[in-house]
DNA sequence: CACCGCTATCCATCCCAGTTGACGCCCTGG
DNA sequence: CCAGGGCGTCAACTGGGATGGATAGCGGTG
């Protein structure tokens, strides 16, 4: 099974609303004011796709509704220019990422072969290659460290 | 005014059916074959987060609905461990596309061990390995076939 | 002060996202 | 050849995501 670990606590992270507040509070147009509601929801009205009502658009900032569709969250990154990850929970994002970059680490095609093939074993199998590997290791004089991640 | 760009791009963006649909072929349980929509429902519910009937998952991998809510997203996207984002960027989803399977193995954190152990290992010592793996897995009638990309 | 334009806030409503339950198909074993 | 369970598929219903319209505050103008 992939990931099933339980879902982080509902603690004190960044809110939607929290997230859009800062946006609008960010981004506003050439003189110092915010954008109104009216204004975004004709924005986006007028840049042919999803429209959002201003309502809506308020409800959202005040949190009062706070589980929005994908297309309504594409049309407000959209709108202010921020990738619509922006509006996700970023402690699983910046974790998939480290792994992710874990895998660049592995450059060797062979290596990377082999990890795929090696997946799906049984665990005692795996351990039962490791060790043989941690053999070879040895035999070509390479570090025996076992540092545990 | 930010981005008012109309949000469709030109060519034809791979729909979220087929992304799902990608996710679904690339990322299995231990022995070869798919998740069921029973199973990610089930998975989904034991995590404790919000949950998502095994007909709706049909449903969107099917491209019969296609707007699901932020949370949903979410807990799609946690459970294939796979950033949100994946469903949004296309770009991002191509390159996590590129690394989906090793990514999925490397969570094994025995596979894990196994490949950081073998980096650097002369390539007649990766060989010799990757044959024995092979046989390894022709013993515990895992599939041999070298999925196709 | 009355009036007007504008915007945030509220409320009642609608419609579609999401669920429930049932059906049909393909297995597997008896 | 027929149970029986598992899984994908379908149709009807429900709830909340989303909307439109009404109201209240607020500054500006004559």
């Amino acid at each position: 099974m992939p990931d099933t670990s339980p879902t982080d606590s509902p603690d004190t992270r960044r809110t939607l609303a929290a997230k859009l507040n800062h946006l609008f509070h960010t981004v506003h147009p050439r003189d110092g004011g915010e954008y109104s509601f009216e204004e975004v929801a004709e924005a986006l009205r007028a840049a042919g796709g999803p429209t959002i009502s201003a309502t809506y658009i308020w409800q959202l900032r005040k949190g009062i509704r706070d589980n929005p569709t994908k297309r309504h969250l594409e049309a407000l990154a959209g709108f202010f220019g921020v990738p619509p990850a922006y509006f996700f929970d970023d402690t699983a994002a910046e974790r998939i990422d480290a792994e992710l970059a874990l895998l660049t680490a592995i450059r060797d095609t062979h290596v990377r072969q082999l990890a795929l093939r090696a997946a799906g074993l049984s665990p005692r199998s795996l351990n039962a290659i490791t060790e043989m590997i941690e053999r070879v290791r040895e035999l070509e004089g390479l570090p025996d460290t076992t540092e545990k991640s």
